[in-house]
DNA sequence: AGATAATGTACAT
DNA sequence: TGTACCTTATCTT
């Protein structure tokens, strides 16, 4: 489920297993076999995480990897059994191991390229000390729709199409409003709830935005369980009533992803 | 067992 | 705008 959070949570993981120690890393399905070779008992200096993109650094090289739509990381404790399936990167040590499985990317960088690699992000809500006026820059001169803009990584770093739909409805806002037209002040409440969302999602390792005074039990209705391991508003949640206004919930495809709005509660 | 969809990106057209 | 990438969970049969 990789949204920014989930990457941060997995720079957090690989510095608290790998972090100042020794490494082994292989390829088990072979396509990262020189790279991996490369970095082989080496130590695993810093992890950090910029958006959806993780950075592994070994000494002068920079493990960049990029889950992707299905990538998934596999942490676990002790001996590592028999890969299973297509494990392209295992890191090992005498405390456990990770298997990465289906990135898009996973490659040895060069500060150069790394540099490059962020200059091409947006800010990250994530990021300490990030602040959302180049997005705003951005955004405020746009034409195109701020559903687009909050999914479009060089304008901002992080956010996936969960997050994108239910800030967009925590905050009242049409997702087909142009950029150009947001007030500084939505924009900075877009910023605001993200920055706190984000942090919760990374605390939690599940995407939960539903208030209190919103939930089920809240407005006195059947108990629900969401298919997708979080507690959210609109989010594939298409022709459901709305948590709110019992409106149905709409979906519609844009720029090949679906998005998910409240046509009631998102009229701003 | 087979089909389908998915929280993403890059490239071709 | 389409499609390739490449994996898994969740349907449908």
């Amino acid at each position: 489920m990789p949204e920014g959070h989930v990457i941060h949570r997995l720079a957090r993981e690989n510095d608290a297993l790998f972090g100042g120690r020794p490494v082994r890393v292989s390829s088990p399905q072979g396509r990262f076999a020189e790279g991996a070779a490369l970095i082989d008992g080496r130590v695993l200096d810093e992890a950090e995480a910029h958006g959806k993109h993780l950075f592994l650094g070994f000494g002068e090289h920079w493990l960049h990897v990029h889950l992707g739509l299905y990538g998934t990381y596999g942490f676990g404790a002790g001996e590592p059994p028999e890969p299973v399936g297509q494990v392209r990167l295992r890191m090992v040590n005498d405390s456990g191991y990770a298997d990465l499985r289906g990135p898009t990317a996973c490659e040895l960088l060069t500060p150069a390229e790394k540099a490059a690699v962020h200059r091409r992000l947006g800010p990250d809500p994530l990021r300490p000390g990030e602040a959302g006026d180049e997005a705003w820059r951005r955004i405020s001169r746009s034409g195109s729709t701020v559903a687009a803009l909050l999914m479009d990584q060089k304008v901002l770093a992080g956010v996936g199409n969960v997050y994108r739909a239910e800030v967009l409805f925590r905050l009242g806002i049409s997702p087909h409003r142009p950029g150009r037209d947001l007030s500084r002040t939505e924009w900075d409440a877009i910023w605001a709830d993200l920055v706190a969302l984000m942090h919760d999602g990374v605390a939690a390792g599940r995407i939960d935005t539903v208030r209190p005074e919103h939930t089920p039990e809240a407005m006195g209705r059947p108990p629900r369980v969401d298919d997708h391991g979080g507690e959210v508003y609109v989010y594939r949640r298409h022709d459901q009533p709305c948590l709110v206004c019992e409106t149905p919930v709409r979906t519609e495809e844009l720029a090949a992803r679906n998005l998910f709005w409240c046509p009631r509660c998102q009229q701003r």
